[in-house]
DNA sequence: CCGGTCCGTCCTGTATCCAGAATCCAACAG
DNA sequence: CTGTTGGATTCTGGATACAGGACGGACCGG
């Protein structure tokens, strides 16, 4: 259990940074691939090479293979029996199958925060964030609303320090990404998004376990709706 | 280079095994560890020293890394910043957050296969297992009922072959053993218990996906309980 | 007698090297 | 022209060797 933390844009606002650390090569390296992942760089069904990804991060062998270790259990790239690893490629069952886990695991994370009680500066923090998906949602920007909601859910998820949902950071990065790099469709689906994701943080704030929980979870469902089955309408049950 | 050919107690049982596979030795080597912290060779809060360890399973360092590395992301060791790895130890609060997530995995779990619907064969097979369950909860056997309830929850998970959900199976695996390995109390629990799994199972072949994750996500609970929180009433909301 | 400091040993982390296997390209036969 | 088969290249997996830091114990000073 360390770290994972991720090139986060402006979500890094926690780290304790004790003194020094022993700057695990392997863990830098798998930060490092994760960068390169989301931001485009290696894209969807890239073939990863050891040799030229150790050159790349000026590293050995040794330590990036660790790292890719890390990446497949992560679920961000997989790797064939023969031993190539690839970026992996969200599309079809597999995006279905993502959404099904983020989708509960939003859910507890909505749940744990409404029953551990938010803080009022982390709550500050998130209600600007949404205040910021509302004005990117008016004008459109759907990658600064990507954005926003990325750093939304992963402020949640990684605010809470819990063991075993630190390793689905990933799973949040990519399917936040994905979902609304491949929205297509207008101003609508942000507005409404920017409004759940109000509620879901007023539902915390008022210490409600069970209604953050099945906004959280309704949330997903609904981007997944619009993401992955297409233009899906809204107010299905899940 | 042999790989200790004899080993693989029982780990090995569930694989397709489609033809042959290169069989990577690290995964070979996290079975073995898997099965060394289960079965109690290696208790909680062990220091696994690295040369020892490759030196136990005859192999070297490289592969033995990347497999504590493995095992690190599954939550069943931890490795302090000085690079030390040591066998995690559900106690307190890891406890009580290894059941909060176990608590929405297996009801997703009962979901998905309720959706799904389940194969005859895999009905009757988790049907025979509550069968046994049944009668060693009536003898008091907590040890072949933890066996029952851990291939229970286990072949509900795996069989899904889900991609993001495979990760899940140590911690299923060490929270089952765990719950009622603790659990203090007479057979009563045990018989409830026994017959929480049986309804699960009705509701996932009813194909009613609501009600087999409402009632896996109470079982998980009231496990939750009765091994953490030490002889709880049943009832209460999570 | 107790505390602090210095030193030795061990362990982890990283780099380099070697062997086996898969892949790809090309030449050849049909 | 196409399918197949052969070989050479290249890549991954594993083992070994080396460097830096951590931990523990003994010695010295108070």
């Amino acid at each position: 259990m360390k770290v994972t933390s991720g090139g986060a844009p402006l979500a890094a606002a926690t780290g304790p940074t004790l003194i020094a650390r022993p700057s695990r090569l392997a863990e830098v390296a798998a930060d490092q691939l994760r960068t390169l992942i989301f931001d485009g760089t290696l894209p969807p069904g890239s073939l990863l090479r050891q040799e030229d990804l150790a050159a790349r991060l000026g590293i050995s062998r040794t330590p990036l293979r660790e790292s890719l270790r890390l990446l497949d259990l992560e679920g961000l790239i997989e790797t064939a029996p023969s031993g190539a690893s690839r970026v992996v490629d969200l599309n079809g069952a597999a995006a279905v199958e993502a959404m099904e886990v983020r989708e509960v695991i939003d859910g507890l994370v909505a749940r744990l925060w409404a029953r551990r009680g938010l803080p009022a500066a982390r709550n500050r923090a998130l209600a600007a964030i949404v205040d910021q998906m509302d004005r990117a949602s008016s004008l459109g920007d759907k990658k600064e609303y990507m954005a926003g909601n990325a750093s939304f859910h992963l402020e949640l998820l990684r605010g809470l320090e819990h063991r075993w949902l630190d390793q689905f950071t990933s799973l949040v990065r990519v399917s936040s990404q994905a979902t609304y790099l491949r929205l297509e469709s207008g101003t609508d689906r942000l507005r409404l998004s920017a409004a759940e994701h109000r509620a879901i943080l007023g539902a915390i704030d008022a210490g409600r376990p069970e209604e953050a929980e099945h906004l959280a979870r309704e949330h997903v469902a609904n981007a997944a709706r619009h993401w992955v089955l297409g233009r899906g309408e809204q107010g299905g049950t899940a």
